[in-house]
DNA sequence: CTAGAACCTGACGCTGACGTTAGAGGCAAG
DNA sequence: CTTGCCTCTAACGTCAGCGTCAGGTTCTAG
């Protein structure tokens, strides 16, 4: 397929995944004419691409990561990017878990009518 | 306290906090010589802030977010952005779950030796 | 009173993951 | 062959959360 179609298919923009193959993340093959074309594994392999930019990780740390994804190959350095990236996301995890819980806590308070929370009406605010 | 002791104690930069102030989520009395001056709670403040920016929210989603936090007045658009920032952080949570999930099941196979895994020490691969 | 540390207000710089525009070329249909 | 959609490269624009520099002021220790 095109990149179009893969776009399509991928959910991201024909720019993202031109980038992606800028940053490596991302191959194709040309045609005569010098446009890419895709096998059936490419979305799955952008939907995975965009999972861990989604996780925070950085074009750098993808480009690192995939090949221990893909081949099961890893040097010490890239088992120590591994783990140090497992460790980041583990931490980030924690913190958003916290944010999560004071924000229950704030929403919990604004629902109970006993606790002494106020709840202002737009319209009585403006009053 | 001044900016300088401020930031020390906080553990970010005296430009940082300028930013928090000029986006309306740090406030300050001043000398006469116009210099920034806070109290003992400020702090505590600024490790929200942090704690809410870490999480990914966005300066302006902090700024409406902190009113409710801070007096526990909620109106009806602040809880539905509530609710929905909770929702937001709740799915990143699973995302990053996700994310760390695999990352688990590349190093767990890279730590086997029956799994057909390949490891490749830097200096071998070189050769 | 004076040195120097800390502070002030602009305002430009930086980074990363794209968005967007411009101008030119590829490709299937009629 | 040409219409029209898709694609190409190249390059500048964007946005957020600051970093950093310039040029000037304030505060405090001696």
């Amino acid at each position: 397929m095109r990149i179009g179609e893969l776009a399509t298919r991928a959910g991201v923009s024909v720019r993202a995944l031109r980038y992606y193959e800028e940053q490596g993340l991302l191959t194709s093959t040309r045609s005569n004419g010098g446009q890419r074309h895709y096998g059936d594994m490419a979305a799955d392999r952008v939907h995975l691409i965009q999972m861990l930019y989604g996780a925070g990780l950085s074009s750098k740390t993808i480009l690192d990561l995939l090949p221990c994804v893909d081949a099961k190959v890893t040097t010490p350095q890239s088992r120590a990017m591994l783990d140090g990236e497992r460790d980041r996301i583990d931490a980030q995890i924690t913190r958003l878990i916290e944010v999560r819980d004071r924000l229950d806590a704030v929403i919990a308070l604004s629902l109970s009518p006993a606790s002494g929370c106020t709840t202002v009406d737009a319209v009585t605010a403006a009053a």
